[in-house]
DNA sequence: TAACGCGGAGAACGCTCGTTCTCTAGCGAT
DNA sequence: ATCGCTAGAGAACGAGCGTTCTCCGCGTTA
């Protein structure tokens, strides 16, 4: 759909950095450069917007890692591309774990959405890990960098983790 | 302060429960069972009702790890406490990532008061640990616990969590 | 008893914002 | 050239809410 692009990656790149509540739908019409009447033709609603934003990012995010991390061939690999998405200059966390703060408890689609996401990045640990107990913990430990990382505002615990995850992986089972 | 108390405590379930944009400070009024003139005494704005919030949960619920872990004497029992927490009915993930992922993208106060949390408890864990990097690494592993509960809707990262952390102790330095 | 002041109830104000409506300029078709 | 349709700009509307203001009852004191 035309300009449904421009809308998605504004509304992704404000609602990210301030939060879905601090951003009005006329800031996402300026920041996307549509018209009002065509971004309501686009996104009927705002929640409608919030869907397609964590949707899209949704998407782009675990296709990023996944492709990252199988192209290496590799589970600890998936820690060395945290680092270098914790070193961004705007990184602020995980925009669905955000999300889940700000309307989990009242929006069973955020909720739902957040849930499915996070779902399937255990899921693709699990595989990468080729074992479910095993992928589960690296998941907690990758989990776990992105919350110190987003609010300590340091790459660090990416670092942490992987040397707790080379030591997990280590161990016999 | 009398009637503060009163105050802090309907703040915080419906914070906590619904997020802090979602409830109006009339919300609080009727559930702390003061008048707003009262609650502006209190709490000037609701900003100020916010830190008021965060504050005090922040030295509640550390005051209840350390508790529960100094009395076991082992950081283990650390993931038991999180297991029980997570299987609360109202148990909606941590306040502070959630605030933060709400308002730590406006509000530099916020953002410094779930810092201030975060540094507290890794502090906590490293000193029960008895090691700095093993602290901190139980610390991603716990945090990705809450995490993955929270969005999950399940206590049992919390029992990943602690079989990955036994194993992390289990190997040598 | 009469004056006074504190505190509560809740109306009112002003602002923000999601959503809709209006007006108009441009453009393609007849 | 004129008609009609589309789309954009932005005004307008209505609800929600943070904050303040008004009014009133009640308890205290001289």
């Amino acid at each position: 759909m035309i300009q449904e692009a421009e809308v998605l990656t504004a509304a992704e790149a404000l609602f990210y950095e301030r939060g879905v509540q601090q951003v009005g739908m006329d800031q996402v019409r300026a920041a996307a450069g549509v018209s009002l009447k065509r971004l309501y033709q686009l996104f009927p609603s705002k929640d409608d917007l919030v869907i397609g934003y964590l949707t899209a990012r949704d998407e782009r995010w675990l296709a990023s890692v996944a492709a990252h991390a199988r192209t290496a061939g590799d589970v600890l690999t998936v820690f060395d591309w945290l680092a270098e998405w914790f070193a961004e200059p705007d990184f602020r966390g995980c925009a669905f774990v955000n999300s889940f703060g700000e309307l989990g408890g009242t929006s069973e689609a955020v909720a739902a959405i957040a849930r499915r996401h996070k779902e399937a990045f255990r899921q693709l640990i699990r595989d990468l890990a080729g074992d479910d107990e095993l992928g589960d913990q690296l998941t907690l430990l990758a989990e776990g960098a992105i919350t110190m990382a987003a609010i300590g505002g340091s790459p660090e615990p990416a670092h942490q983790a992987k040397r707790a995850a080379r030591a997990l992986l280590a161990t016999p089972a």
